[in-house]
RNA sequence: GUGGAUAUAGCUUAGUCGGUUAAAGCGCCAGUUUGUGGCACUGGAGAUCGUCGGUUCGAAUCCGAUUAUCCACCCCA
């Protein structure tokens, strides 16, 4: 087949046996959110290319070479959103909400795209669950945060994910922190790799996450930042991992994380899987207190962070974690003959109606096809109807898993007969859970 | 953006030193005596061998370019 086109570089298409599962994330996602009091928010995929060059920063890796920028008719320079924080911030600034209840507690599942180039776990059309606690300086809120990912992250099966925390302070022991840091690695200079060459002028920090051995080993003598915190950062930074130690999640202490975007203060963390390969880093956040301010709003500290779904489903397949069931039909009628066809067409219209997933043949089936195709789409129960039944008006429902036949009258009472079939199976697995939870 | 590997039916793969109609398993469709699925058997559809160009009497096979995927760097979710 000689396709016109197909999907664009870094794109990929969800096919229904997969769609299910991205659900099962997604409903689950937003639903542990809503029981932390996050509740939804949708904004556009564009938004003004300034906004991201103010809240991700100038002078990031995303900002300089990764942003899809163009210029729409009306001459604006537009940008499809790398990330999902800013036009949260934007939308929570622009609609008021900040001069609500605080703090003002959000969750989104958003796609974001960034033009880089792709590799497993990368895409340049990604999608992302993320949360946003806008209006709230304690620590217990980062703590709250941390432990929505950590939860989300056990309810979906994922093991062997560590968290890593780290804390890069406020502008301003930061600030003294780089000075430091700085000199340091100017006065070993020459042994630098020349990325890090680079690295020195606009973000030394980004040395000490360096592969190269050679710049790794100058790294290891490095001034850490911990050490610069000024008191009150360092009090903040104390006490949400005493939270944590009090909700009883286990994190390790990681100098090393440096988050890309500017707009990262305080409280950095990622939750790492031993899954992935190079692109391990499943969910990654922070706290941005400056960043409500940057945006023009009054200074307000949040916090949030960022989950990448398609590297979510990796790992969870990779690690073998618990989907639902598909979902399968729950009657096939198989018909012979087209008065038989009528019939079956209208009861199963009516079974739908009654909220029963219900099919029929709309292809011409033999019957004996008709018998596979409810195989194969996993059909629970069948109902074959014909010339004999239609006259009868009794036809023989099948159990697809036994093999058992019962009578079933092709009346009203049909409808009943079914349901009550149905909630006995329901009923039945619901024991079967319950059992398995008393386990 | 840098380096490396790969590219054959819907999927997973075979294809010997270039030599006729490119092979298999799974999947799909149909049949195995006429009204019933899962198993088995039989048959069928489905591939311009990623794309373009070159070498050659002849290319899936050799060469070049291009595109895509994968891996590492980088970056991040």
């Amino acid at each position: 087949m000689a396709l016109i086109t197909k999907a664009v570089r870094g794109t990929r298409d969800v096919l229904p046996d997969e769609s299910f599962k991205m659900q099962h994330i997604e409903q689950t996602a937003l639903a542990i959110a809503r029981d932390f009091g996050f509740r939804e928010m949708r904004t556009p995929v564009f938004e003004h290319t300034e906004l991201f060059q103010r809240s991700v920063g100038e002078t990031t890796d995303v900002v300089q070479k990764e942003m899809y920028t163009f210029q729409d008719k009306g001459e604006r320079s537009i940008t499809l959103r790398p990330e999902g924080t800013a036009g949260m911030a934007r939308a929570f600034l622009e609609h008021g909400l900040n001069n609500g209840i605080l703090p003002v507690k959000i969750s989104y599942l958003t796609s974001c795209y960034r033009y880089e180039k792709p590799q497993a776990g990368r895409l340049r059309e990604f999608n992302q669950f993320g949360v946003e606690c806008f209006g709230s300086a304690k620590p217990q809120s980062d703590a709250e945060v941390i432990s929505l990912a950590h939860l989300l992250l056990n309810e979906l099966g994922v093991t062997g994910v560590s968290l890593q925390i780290n804390s890069i302070g406020c502008p301003t022991c930061r600030s003294k922190y780089h000075k430091e840091l700085k000199s340091y690695f100017e006065a070993r200079g020459g042994e630098l790799c020349e990325t890090c060459h680079g690295r020195l002028e606009r973000n030394p920090m980004r040395i000490l996450d360096c592969k190269s051995p050679i710049c790794a080993g100058i790294a290891q003598d490095a001034p850490v930042m911990l050490d610069f915190l000024c008191d009150e950062c360092r009090l903040h930074y104390d006490s949400v991992k005493s939270f944590l130690d009090e909700a009883e999640i286990e994190y390790e202490q990681n100098p090393r994380i440096v988050r890309g975007l500017d707009y990262y203060t305080r409280t950095v963390f990622e939750f790492v899987s031993d899954a992935l390969g190079a692109q391990a880093v499943v969910c990654g956040g922070g706290r941005y207190d400056g960043l409500i301010e940057e945006l023009g709003g009054r200074p307000l500290p949040s916090l949030g962070f960022g989950m990448g779904l398609e590297r979510l489903l990796m790992v969870m397949e990779a690690k073998g974690a618990k989907f639902p069931e598909p979902p399968q039909c729950e009657v096939y009628l198989a018909s012979m003959g087209q008065a038989a066809v009528k019939r079956c067409f209208a009861i199963v219209t009516n079974l739908r109606r009654g909220g029963v997933s219900a099919e029929c043949d709309t292809v011409g089936r033999s019957l004996k096809a008709q018998m596979k195709y409810a195989d194969k789409i996993g059909a629970r129960y069948t109902i074959v109807v014909g010339d004999n039944e239609l006259e009868t008006g009794i036809a023989a429902l099948k159990d697809m898993q036994s093999g058992e036949e019962s009578p079933i009258h092709l009346d009203d009472s049909l409808y009943t007969t079914l349901y009550n079939k149905l909630l006995d199976r329901q009923l039945a697995n619901v024991a079967d859970l319950l059992g398995e939870a008393a386990e």
